[in-house]
DNA sequence: ACCCAGGGTCATA
DNA sequence: TATGACCATGGG
């Protein structure tokens, strides 16, 4: 069993998941930060609710105030949140276009040092806006390894493992990561190792 | 009533 | 380096 062979059943099971669901790359960082430690579905009535009142735009984002709030709520720890958009916003604005230009090492470290950017959203926002080959690691991949048997290491050389055992392919990468999370969700979230599927895969 | 969600930061040892 | 507290709302 390889993490190919992990892929195929994953993909075989949940079939295409077409991540991000975002129309814009800026839409999908604003999604990034609001998914922090928060389910999707209100996630996505935060950014509809942006969407409805113009705010989905850096420019409106640093200058908005109650509006902002009362949209992102719903996503919790919203006063940490509306922090992190708004550094967010002002990163992007300040840098423009060359960020577009830069080497995935060095964009990844402009993107870590924004507040609230930590690994897992910087490598989601490398790889799902900037279409950057890194693989995204998250509670659900570190859990579904563990379910399978693989001894869990650290962030960093678990996304090595991954890249280095899988063709450099944006496209694999954002389905494989999307794939994961859908396998975590249904079968292997926290507290729900006996149940994961994935432990008779014997990898 | 209780557990958890598509994390990150900061203080502490 | 590695834990733990904290952030906060909403769904099961």
């Amino acid at each position: 069993m390889t993490l190919i062979s992990l892929y195929n059943w994953l993909y075989n099971r949940y079939g295409p998941q077409r991540w991000w669901p975002a129309d814009t790359p800026f839409e999908m960082m604003v999604g990034a930060i609001l998914t922090q430690q928060t389910r999707w579905e209100n996630v996505e009535k935060a950014i509809e609710c942006m969407k409805i009142k113009g705010l989905l735009s850096p420019e409106k984002i640093i200058k908005a105030g109650e509006e902002l709030t009362e949209c992102i709520r719903i996503t919790g720890f919203y006063r940490q949140k509306e922090k992190r958009l708004k550094a967010l916003s002002r990163f992007l604005i300040e840098k423009g276009d060359e960020l577009w230009k830069m080497d995935t090492l060095s964009l990844r470290k402009a993107l870590l040092s924004v507040e609230g950017v930590g690994k897992e959203t910087a490598d989601s926002i490398l790889l799902y806006a900037f279409e950057r080959p890194v693989f995204v690691v998250d509670a659900y991949t570190l859990r579904i390894l563990q379910c399978a048997g693989v001894s869990v290491k650290r962030y960093e050389e678990v996304r090595k493992l991954f890249e280095s055992s899988l063709p450099t392919d944006v496209e694999l990468y954002k389905e494989y990561h999307a794939l994961l999370v859908a396998h975590g969700k249904n079968a292997c979230s926290k507290n729900m190792c006996e149940d994961c599927i994935v432990k008779h895969l014997k990898l």
